[in-house]
DNA sequence: TCCACTTACACGTTTGAAGGGT
DNA sequence: AACCCTTCAAACGTGTAAGTGG
């Protein structure tokens, strides 16, 4: 981060990724930000190092016509909630600023101004509505979003624009279904490690290292000393068919993701058992270690922060101009799962219409429909 | 020619159904 | 019958490399 933002200097350029300097030992004011934030809700970002490696090289994240998942994952442990209350939980990306980047001799800079940001898609936990006690019973994980550059896509992806700087924004929001939403107080994180720039191919080969040593789906690229990556893998398959040490290391990476109160579900989890296992040479990387792992320059581990759970500021962020120009499409990426919680597994949901609008976002207005009768519900989608 | 973008591909992980054991 | 565990194949998630088009 330093060299970036001295090299950055040296060429008189500007560096997108120069935020707060982190203090190593405590990880609390200038690392969240949030907006009407109940002050006992506190959210820590989980993986925060990894988060930090991928930030200090400026992280990157590949957007496909089909939809892509980000990597790290965004997960986040909550505390502070009301054990009663019901809260539903949505992420969306947000332009961090108004330009548009390029990357030129291993840097980015702007190279002009920035794609109006026309879709201000939020995507619920799958998981929501819950109550504080689940949400705070584990870390929550939202490792199905997906991220797209087709803005025709209708699958609930969240759009962006390549060479576009863009930061996640979860909100926490009181309500015990998806009609309370408009009217629930939102409690709304950021944290400045989640910055990244959306590309179609990756741009620093550092990022692309980073990409392949910690996300499991990228280890077929990893890279394998001597022979060929097939007789290895071969030779890998018989020794794991032969090696519990190794199956059990492997369910335990499965386990520990599923830790997490996973987008797929909160009855799915520890379902694997999660007691420690001894560590061989094999160990597969869990992606918020550093096991077996060599570094090159730019991808130093910072081992030696301390977290605790962050306390919010009442600062709140600044974003540009443009970043409420939402369309009308939809704002809301439900899954089936959520459907179905409300009974409407076979008819399109119901919010797949609504527009939330500029004063909405952080609802500090009540909004002016009763959602009790279906009267209402029309004046609502219809607004 | 450059560069952002798309697509097919190989490789690895995840998921869930099926079957067997207790 | 009700679990639990294992196996296996399909689906899905990766980055790469080659190709496309403006």
């Amino acid at each position: 981060m330093a060299a970036l933002t001295a090299a950055a200097a040296a060429h008189n350029m500007y560096n997108p990724f120069s935020f707060n300097s982190y203090s190593t030992d405590s990880y609390i004011a200038p690392d969240i930000k949030r907006v009407r934030a109940d002050s006992k809700i506190q959210v820590k970002l989980e993986d925060i190092d990894l988060w930090k490696r991928f930030h200090g090289l400026g992280n990157e994240m590949i957007i496909t016509k089909t939809g892509r998942r980000m990597f790290p994952t965004f997960r986040v442990t909550i505390s502070g909630l009301d054990l009663n209350t019901k809260y539903m939980l949505l992420l969306d990306i947000v332009p961090v600023d108004d330009n548009r980047y390029k990357y030129h001799e291993s840097s980015w800079n702007i190279s002009g101004k920035a794609e109006p940001h026309l879709f201000g898609r939020y995507y619920v936990h799958p998981d929501s509505p819950a109550t504080g006690a689940q949400w705070m019973k584990q870390c929550v994980l939202f490792n199905k979003v997906k991220i797209t550059n087709n803005a025709m896509h209708n699958q609930g992806h969240i759009i962006l624009s390549s060479m576009h700087r863009y930061q996640p924004r979860l909100h926490i929001v009181e309500a015990s279904d998806v009609y309370s939403i408009r009217t629930g107080t939102y409690n709304t994180f950021t944290f400045d490690e989640t910055v990244f720039i959306a590309v179609t191919a990756y741009q620093n080969d550092q990022i692309t290292k980073l990409k392949i040593n910690h996300n499991p789906f990228a280890k077929g690229f990893r890279e394998q000393p001597t022979h060929g990556k097939r007789h290895l893998t071969s030779l890998k398959r018989h020794c794991e068919s032969n090696n519990d040490n190794e199956k059990r290391l492997k369910t335990d990476h499965v386990g520990s993701s599923r830790l997490c109160k996973n987008d797929s579900s909160l009855n799915s989890t520890l379902q694997q058992s999660t007691t420690s296992t001894p560590i061989t040479s094999s160990v597969i990387a869990d992606s918020t270690t550093y096991l077996d792992e060599s570094y090159t320059s730019g991808d130093s581990p910072t081992k030696d922060y301390k977290y605790s759970i962050s306390t919010p500021l009442t600062t709140s962020t600044t974003y540009p101009s443009n970043m409420y120009n939402y369309d009308t499409s939809s704002p809301f990426y439900m899954n089936q799962k959520l459907n179905s919680y409300y009974g409407m597994s076979n008819t399109p949901f119901p919010y797949s219409s609504v527009n939330f609008g500029q004063f909405s976002r952080y609802s500090t207005q009540t909004y002016p429909y009763n959602l009790s009768s279906p009267t209402n519900y029309n004046a609502f989608f219809n607004q």
